[in-house]
DNA sequence: AATGAATGAGCATTCATTCAT
DNA sequence: AATGAATGAATGCTCATTCAT
């Protein structure tokens, strides 16, 4: 996974946002709050008081910044993906060639995730709350891999391949799981060694490597 | 993915189940009408009473052979990963090798969360409604998955790696994603031909292939 | 209180009872279990089932020797009242006089209370569980106390008092609130003591007593 | 039964209550609906819904000042308490000494029950629902109580007996069963005789009177 | 902009009772 | 006599959303 693309600036504060400084700072309380409820707890498990109380703001307020509580999920899901695509664009920025920038988006992703783990909750909640949202999501983000792919492919990086969409798919899938086994669930083990062998995979692929005399 | 292990028949009728065949086809009933509502609907919006009318007992049926709403979750979960592996192991059976038996499984993966789009939906609602049915889940695939690995590497059939559990989730998210993505989503797609491009990936990897004169 | 009157025989096994002796120990056994339940949590919170399970018969089983929970929990308190009347009469049979009477009764209820505590607690419930069976209840009692209240005046054994009635529900309320005071909830003191203390004020009153030399 | 002590001031608005002035008028009604309606068909056969109803306000309200039915519940108990022993508190106040504050006191205690017998009903019932309530009713009462009659007792004014708790508790228990009788069930009688009877025995007990001459 | 009292639709769960075997 | 599967009425409680202030 690596290089974004598509709408950039947090995705948040769009439709004209609050005009007051103080109205800024309300929806940023807010949008805090829920991150973080709804990733410790999920969308069904999170009352909208929940998030409020930890706002610190009245339970009617939250209405006044959101339309109900899937637009904060939506609104959320949004947030991620742009946070994410930034942080990976930045980690392969100086890679200098595709395969290399898989190795450092790898690492990239696993570190954000684990930073980031109510994100990482919500983003995955979205399959079944938000369904399009997720699907955006993905859309987005698989746009823009194709595209490096595609790059990567024309300047001899990496081989042609049968199908972008399918390598697309099966390389974020990978990125995907390593994501919840090493970045949620064992926040222990070193990202360097897990991203190391998984780009090994995913460069190399499983068939056994030619051995040195091989190609005589 | 491909061969299975751990449990098996069904992972359902335990615990002293019916005695009478009509509480066995009771239960049958109501576990076929809890998939396909989960299914459809996803476990929160899902009412008993709906399982129950689909299934043509009385609401109350329903509680003489699950505890609760979970609970009949957590079967469906069990019973989705002994399925899961049983077809896997099915579909590489004749395998001649490792390399071949990802092909045969990826396709044979895609082939069956197209047929059962309810349970693959249960499965990955599992991770929000019943997370450790859903670790348990994938702790026993990849346990599974690991000893193919394993075995087919000191065949010399696939490389040996650097760490076989970064493989396996590495390799368990790329068919996972491409369930959704071909299994779910887009099921008009031809699926031999995407596993044909997703295997191709999993065994060669991404790196240029070596040119037939490349190594003058 | 003391001497008793009205139904006895365990008041149970009235109405053409079971036939054979396996129905007699069924019955029996399911007049247990329901004490032992219905005293240890309480009408509401008793299940028919958790009934019949202390009892080793099946659910279907209970309906065969009683009409509804009601019927039980009220074959219940009738048998308490019987049993409770034998014990006190047993306990005053030998007193000279009926102030004796008093204070062997009151221990020996008491006594009784402390090693029946399931049927005091069903007795209590019943007032809001099953009335009429509350109200028969110390209708019985209270006939028979009254009795022997004006036997024992028109032998110069007490005071004649006002209203015969009102002394006898005050003196089955003393006990009664000492049964739960000393019996159920404190079950450590002594009950000689007790008796002892309450019979003193019962026979003589909170009056302060003339001295010797009082009466000139 | 006299003299109150412990918490007053109704013991309801307690932790925070509403705010607002309508607020506290929508607390007030469902406070009296509850006691009507637990009062008049007991606690289990009263649903939240209907108290709302009778109350005229939604069924969430309800939840907004109670956190469950059991909560009312015991606000009513505490109620209860402080409001009987207001009553009983205000009627003893010009007794001219103690013997007379008793025959007060019972009067006052049958004329409170009679008025409110729904309240007597739930304090009852708590025995059974609430337990702790309960005996945190009776551990109030008979507190104040027992420095009653240890006042009383140093001014000579009733005698010293043997152990006072015991004393209160036959008290309090003749007073409750009178109640019952007399307050609830036949609430035509007389409470000013019933009172007087009452007053009598409690005062001078069962003993024979000396008579004029007795003492030749 | 901020608030919190009020609302009621919605749902999981319990359990006494029935009845076919 | 004994059983246990089946039933559905009944109800406590939650919570997103509204709206008057």
């Amino acid at each position: 996974m690596s290089q974004y693309s598509g709408s950039e600036s947090s995705a948040i504060e769009e439709r004209s946002g609050p005009k007051t400084e103080r109205g800024r700072r309300t929806l940023r309380r807010l949008l805090d709050a829920a991150a973080e409820e709804f990733g410790a707890r999920g969308y069904h498990e999170t009352a909208i008081s929940s998030i409020t109380q930890r706002a610190g703001v009245g339970l009617g307020t939250f209405y006044v910044y959101f339309k109900s509580k899937e637009e904060v999920f939506r609104a959320l899901v949004a947030d991620m993906g742009a946070r994410t695509r930034h942080a990976l664009a930045e980690s392969t920025r100086e890679a200098p060639n595709r395969l290399e920038a898989e190795r450092l988006g790898i690492q990239a992703y696993l570190d954000f995730v684990r930073s980031h783990k109510a994100l990482y909750r919500v983003v995955m909640e979205a399959q079944f709350v938000a369904p399009e949202a997720y699907r955006e999501y993905y859309r987005t983000f698989s746009a823009a891999y194709r595209q490096q792919l595609a790059q990567a492919a024309s300047r001899g990086e990496i081989s042609e391949g049968q199908d972008d969409e399918v390598r697309v798919w099966a390389l974020m899938g990978a990125s995907t799981f390593l994501g919840l086994r090493y970045g949620v669930w064992d926040d222990g083990a070193d990202t360097a060694s897990v991203a190391e062998a998984a780009s090994d995979l995913m460069i190399n692929g499983l068939a056994p490597r030619a051995k040195n005399g091989d190609a005589s």
